[in-house]
RNA sequence: GCCCGAGUGGCGGAAUUGGUAGACGCAAGGGACUUAAAAUCCCUCGCGGGAAACCGCGUGCCGGUUCGAGUCCGGCCUCGGGCACCA
């Protein structure tokens, strides 16, 4: 054994020895309990990230945590290794994406392995491998088969940088998520997933998500924003025509003072004849900072009043949303109230505050001002209705109901319930992804490519020019094909797949091994590897994926579902968003200037101290703050460990193990008892906190203080000695999740055999961990007044008698009375005197 | 604007979920070893007062509940995140 602790003799070393026994390598076995650990896989940009590191070491110590628990565990890594920047390397630098995309993926892979991850990389997925995206075609001829993937034109988000469609969750505060060009609505043929199927679904077992992060399950539902409401009609006058609006407040139908299209709304270009000034408002359709309006000179009757109101065409009105259509309300929507100011409309006070109907501040019956009191802005809240018929007086709360009871009866409405949640538009003009499989025939029209000429293999000879849409539509081999179904002349579909579609199942891609999934074989009952193995037991990654990634997941595994393939719904059980890498202030960037690399800390440092560090700086959902300093503070402890080893080196490698015995407590010294009471309750302290929260810091701070204690022991006994030795080799063990090079080869050099990753967690013995005194607190009126050491388990009344008879009791309670004891078992008295 | 979080030493963070505030680490100061430096080891380390024992104050601010509040309740302030014409 060195005598220094040098992390590039000891990491390559076990790093080679764990691949030729292949140590985690997984195997399909029913009769062992399962566990499922799933770390979001990267993007293969070209290098890892300090995020990669903070996010694969989290997961690597559950893994190897939930192993050393004796779990068969499933712990695979792979690559989402479609996208847009081998695109763009392919444009800039000439370099075809294929070559860009697995040269960075071997460099990556070297990375990962150098931090001594425990994979199982038979399992590995590449997504951008005909082996898995034909897969990704297959799924979507089932959904076309389904009805579930269709073909719609719609406006759509365009970046016109990326030259692409994006789905609403890759538009950011109206721009790119990728580039941050701004992101204008352009119309376009587009294949869509209908989720919004599942909507429902996805919303109610929001409430079974138990192991998620309450905000994450809280934006998942915002995301599919379900609201009830009702759709009314409103007649077009001097026309057979209605027009069906959507309101989630009936309660405030009789303030309605206007209505408002769309102005894609197939009426809009029936009531506007002047195809100019249609085209005017359309071309300001989605502007978000001004409310435009055009007055289409038509009017249309309220069916609760009679009452004749004006029809406008408004750039904000959404056609994706309810109807299309809504009665503007400018009293009750703020909304609405900024158009009736801008366009001169008439307000309408219809719900007033509970305290101004008791004070008498109502509006006048058929005037739209209220006495008194003139509106600067809606009034949204709820109130009491006036000036609203026989509904007059009604609570606004008990009206939405009553209201819309009324429509259903008289046949002018019906209760209606709306998402905000819109079909996942899957189409982009891109070359780099996964091929839509079907075909535009000049007599058929659409035709799916069947399934036994999968996959539809993306061409490599194709050109990027930068220039135009994708590089497909100059790849005639591609291009044209023969029409399966009357081998006429077709031609294939261009677009690719978002690239969320390859990471919507990946995890269920894993549990197959390096075997085809054979999916079409396993329809027929269901697949018992994926039934095993499914769900994800614990799913750990940044949590920017809370809306996209793991809504499609939840969607796709339903799809998968419903195919009789699982019969699993829910893919993830627990997860767990680990905050970002802080340095300066800033998330680490490159444009910032703050980044680590990886790199360079393992070769300084080695890769435990940086999986070390990365677990001990903060708990795993919270924000990291980087600290250079802090990484040397991890490296000192781990040399003390190693000196702590090399300093005992003789008589640790004597004595056999007696890690699961504990020795005759009365053979110890003082100071053996309370290393051993210290061992025991540090293997208490460090399983809670893993079992608890994966609060690995306060687990690492707890085996930094057992270090800290046995460095300083110096054993007196044969005994004495059984006693280093075991809290030597628990302290090993506990620390082999995080740091497994040094927990192996200091594991060998106490004498044992490899590898201390195979072994059982430790157990501790609640009475070894028992404390033989406590430092009772003597409190008088709540303030600290004094400590006094008492044997453990004395009764209320000793303890009592024992605080009243301090000293320092005696000095704060003189000339006062005793009003009253408070005993606290195991930790304090508190006097009360007056 | 709406919906979530979070505010604790010089810093990162602990605190059995109502019971000793500041574990562990970093930084800082002092000391030992060394010709010297690095490394290592030991001591001090919330603020104020005191030579010391000790005393007072202290978990963003104000109030409340309680024998006792970082923790619970009400009201504010600040910061971070998510959504944003969803009718």
């Amino acid at each position: 054994m060195d005598e220094r602790y040098d992390p590039k003799k000891v990491e390559p070393k076990w790093q080679k020895q764990w691949a030729e026994k292949n140590l985690y390598k997984t195997r399909f076995d029913e009769s062992l309990k399962k566990f499922y650990c799933l770390e979001m896989f990267p993007y293969p940009s070209g290098k890892i990230h300090m995020g990669h590191v903070r996010n694969y070491a989290i997961g690597d110590v559950i893994a190897r945590y939930k192993r050393m628990r004796g779990h068969n565990v499933l712990h695979p890594m792979g690559w989402d290794a479609f996208g847009l920047p081998a695109e763009n390397a392919a444009i800039k630098h000439g370099v075809h994406p294929s070559k860009w995309t697995y040269e960075n993926i071997a460099y990556m892979k070297g990375q990962l392995n150098k931090l001594g991850l425990s994979y199982d990389w038979d399992r590995e997925v590449t997504t951008c491998s005909p082996e898995y995206y034909r897969w990704n075609q297959w799924f979507f001829l089932r959904m076309l088969e389904k009805g579930i993937a269709y073909r719609k034109s719609s406006y759509v988000n365009w970046c016109p940088s990326c030259e692409t469609v994006l789905a609403n969750e890759q538009v950011i505060d109206t721009r790119c998520w990728r580039c941050d060009s701004v992101v204008v609505q352009k119309e376009l043929f587009q294949w869509f997933l209908r989720i919004t199927q599942y909507a429902d679904e996805l919303l109610a077992a929001c409430d079974g998500l138990t192991g998620w992060p309450e905000k994450v399950v809280l934006m998942q539902k915002n995301w599919i924003g379900k609201s009830y409401g009702v759709e009314v009609d409103f007649r077009i006058e001097g026309s057979d025509e209605h027009i069906r609006i959507f309101t989630t407040r009936p309660d405030t139908l009789f303030g309605a003072t206007f209505v408002c299209l769309s102005p894609p709304h197939p009426l809009s270009a029936l009531l506007v004849p002047d195809r100019v000034e249609l085209e005017a408002i359309t071309s300001q359709y989605g502007k978000v900072d001004e409310k435009i309006g055009l007055f289409t000179g038509r009017y249309c009757i309220n069916p609760v009043n009679g009452e004749k109101i004006p029809v406008y065409i408004a750039n904000f009105v959404l056609m994706e949303y309810g109807t299309g259509a809504i009665m503007s309300v400018p009293a009750h929507d703020q909304r609405d109230f900024d158009f009736a100011k801008e366009y001169d409309l008439s307000i309408r006070q219809v719900i007033a505050p509970e305290e101004n109907v008791g004070a008498g501040l109502v509006p006048a019956q058929g005037s739209g001002q209220p006495q008194g009191l003139s509106l600067h802005a809606a009034f949204e809240d709820e109130g009491v209705l006036v000036n609203s018929g026989s509904f007059s007086g009604m609570r606004s709360d008990a009206a939405r109901e009553e209201i819309a009871k009324y429509l259903e009866a008289k046949g002018l409405g019906k209760k209606m319930v709306n998402f905000k949640l819109r079909d996942w538009g899957i189409s982009r003009q891109r070359y780099w992804g996964t091929p839509i499989p079907v075909v535009y025939c000049e007599k058929c029209g659409i035709v799916a490519v069947p399934g036994k000429d999968l996959p539809v293999i993306l061409p490599e000879d194709v050109r990027f020019t930068g220039k135009g849409g994708s590089p497909l539509l100059d790849s005639t081999s591609f291009l044209e094909t023969a029409c399966p179904g009357c081998g006429g002349k077709a031609r294939r579909e261009t677009d690719t797949m978002d690239t969320f579609v390859d990471s919507s199942w990946y995890f269920i891609r894993y549990c197959f091994g390096k075997d085809e999934p054979g999916l079409d074989a396993k329809m027929k009952s269901m697949s018992r590897e994926l039934g095993y193995w499914m769900p994800v037991d614990q799913y750990v990654g940044g949590v920017e994926h809370a809306v996209l990634h793991l809504l499609y997941s939840r969607f796709f595994t339903r799809v998968i579902r419903d195919l009789g393939i699982t019969g699993c719904s829910e893919p993830f059980s627990n997860l767990l968003t680990q905050g970002m890498v802080i340095k300066d202030g800033a998330k680490m960037s490159k444009s910032k200037g703050n980044v680590v690399d990886p790199d360079y800390l393992i070769d300084r440092y080695g890769s435990d101290t940086s999986r070390l560090f990365s677990l001990f700086a903060a708990p795993p959902e919270k924000d990291l703050d980087w600290s250079d300093k802090g990484v040397e503070g991890a490296y000192r402890f781990l040399s003390r460990v190693w000196n702590l080893v090399f300093k005992n080196r003789g008589v640790l490698k004597g004595t056999g193990t007696i890690a699961a015995r504990g020795p005759e407590t009365a053979a110890l010294s003082e100071e053996g008892r309370r290393i051993l009471r210290k061992t025991h309750q540090t293997i208490r302290k460090v399983t809670s906190d893993i079992e608890k929260e994966y609060h690995f810091n306060t687990a690492i701070a707890a085996l930094m203080e057992l270090v800290n204690e046995v460095t300083g022991f110096e054993p007196r006994s044969e005994a004495d000695i059984e006693v280093l030795k075991s809290a030597v080799e628990n302290t090993l063990l506990l620390l082999a999740p995080f740091t497994p090079h040094i927990a192996e080869e200091l594991w060998e050099a106490t004498g044992n055999r490899p590898f201390i990753s195979g072994r059982q967690w430790p157990a501790w013995d609640e009475g070894l961990a028992k404390d033989e005194e406590i430092e009772l607190v003597i409190q008088i009126n709540g303030k600290l007044r004094g400590k006094l050491m008492v044997p453990f388990g004395l009764s209320d009344e000793e303890i009592k008698k024992l605080a009243l008879g301090d000293g320092k009791t005696a000095e704060w309670t003189s000339g006062k009375s005793i009003r009253k004891v408070i005993v606290v078992r195991g930790r304090l008295v508190n006097i009360v005197v007056g």
